[in-house]
DNA sequence: CGAATCTCCTGGAGGC
DNA sequence: TGCCTCCAGGAGATTC
């Protein structure tokens, strides 16, 4: 499932089609987590892409009357194609652009999204509570103690809520946890001052070697090329049940914690 | 309001 | 080979 690293990297190998004006959409399967919606058949072609951001995990395709908001849910990968090869199963939306080039989303999960933003995109409901992009200098230690100050939920399960941080998924919960050394089922308001600022700090990192790995490493994910843009990525927790910590040797734990499974090393996360 | 649970969906793995 | 069950997971919706 991408993660913020992958679609970053998704982000960035898209960026050829800016500036490119759209020939014709097409759409093969409309029911994603919401319909894809039909008007974009009409209101998309001979328009330019001005431009392709990202917030959280959705990226963002600026046009001249509003913005395609794409989001990859669990197992979406966009490709762009230098011509319009016959799809295959799951391929359920493509943009073809003038010149031939095709952006297709492949999503066999149907987990992902397709939305046409009218209006200012920071309105937009999905938008406009997301927490700080953890790259951001505003997310920082002292924002999360003052986040975390009326949050008895666990660490994990907090970090993962994109209104306190985005971009944080399940592998790099588990991971930056256990590079800043916190246990992942203390409550998110008892964690010290200290310990938010190594979890600050290895979130960063975590994402960024992430980023600078060329996304993560799970079998469904695919550059925007269609080529799987990735290489395995060693983790330290995620994955590892049973195995010797790669730090202490005591074998890494798995439990469940809101519904998804947790990874740490008992020794070197103290509770 | 916060917290926990449910839900969407398909493919792959494991058991028999 | 086939069928069944379980699991994976982003994040909004629902419930308490």
């Amino acid at each position: 499932m991408p993660e913020l690293p992958e679609v970053e990297t998704t982000r960035r190998g898209l960026l050829p089609l800016v500036g490119k004006s759209v020939k014709s959409v097409t759409i093969r399967h409309a029911t994603l987590r919401w319909p894809i919606p039909p008007q974009l058949v009409t209101t998309l072609p001979q328009q330019i892409l001005r431009g392709i951001t990202r917030r959280a995990k959705y990226i963002l395709c600026e046009f001249d009357t509003g913005t395609l908001l794409l989001h990859l849910g669990m197992s979406g990968r966009l490709c762009l194609l230098d011509d319009n090869y016959p799809p295959v199963k799951h391929d359920h939306f493509d943009i073809e652009f003038t010149d031939g080039y095709v952006l297709r989303l492949h999503d066999p999960r149907r987990f992902g999204a397709v939305l046409w933003l009218d209006n200012k995109i920071n309105d937009h409901v999905l938008l406009n509570s997301l927490g700080p992009e953890p790259f951001e200098e505003t997310f920082n230690a002292k924002y999360l103690i003052e986040t975390f100050s009326n949050k008895t939920l666990a660490i994990k399960n907090a970090i993962m809520d994109g209104h306190v941080v985005v971009g944080v998924g399940n592998i790099y919960a588990s991971e930056s946890l256990f590079r800043a050394r916190i246990h992942p089922e203390i409550p998110a308001n008892k964690v010290s001052l200290k310990s938010c600022e190594r979890l600050v700090t290895e979130i960063k990192s975590t994402l960024s070697d992430a980023l600078s790995a060329g996304g993560s490493s799970l079998r469904n994910f695919f550059g925007a090329d269609g080529n799987p843009g990735y290489f395995q990525q060693e983790y330290f927790v995620y994955g590892r049940t049973d195995k010797p910590c790669k730090v202490c040797s005591a074998p890494i734990k798995c439990i469940r914690l809101g519904q998804r499974s947790t990874f740490y090393c008992a020794t070197c996360q103290k509770r």
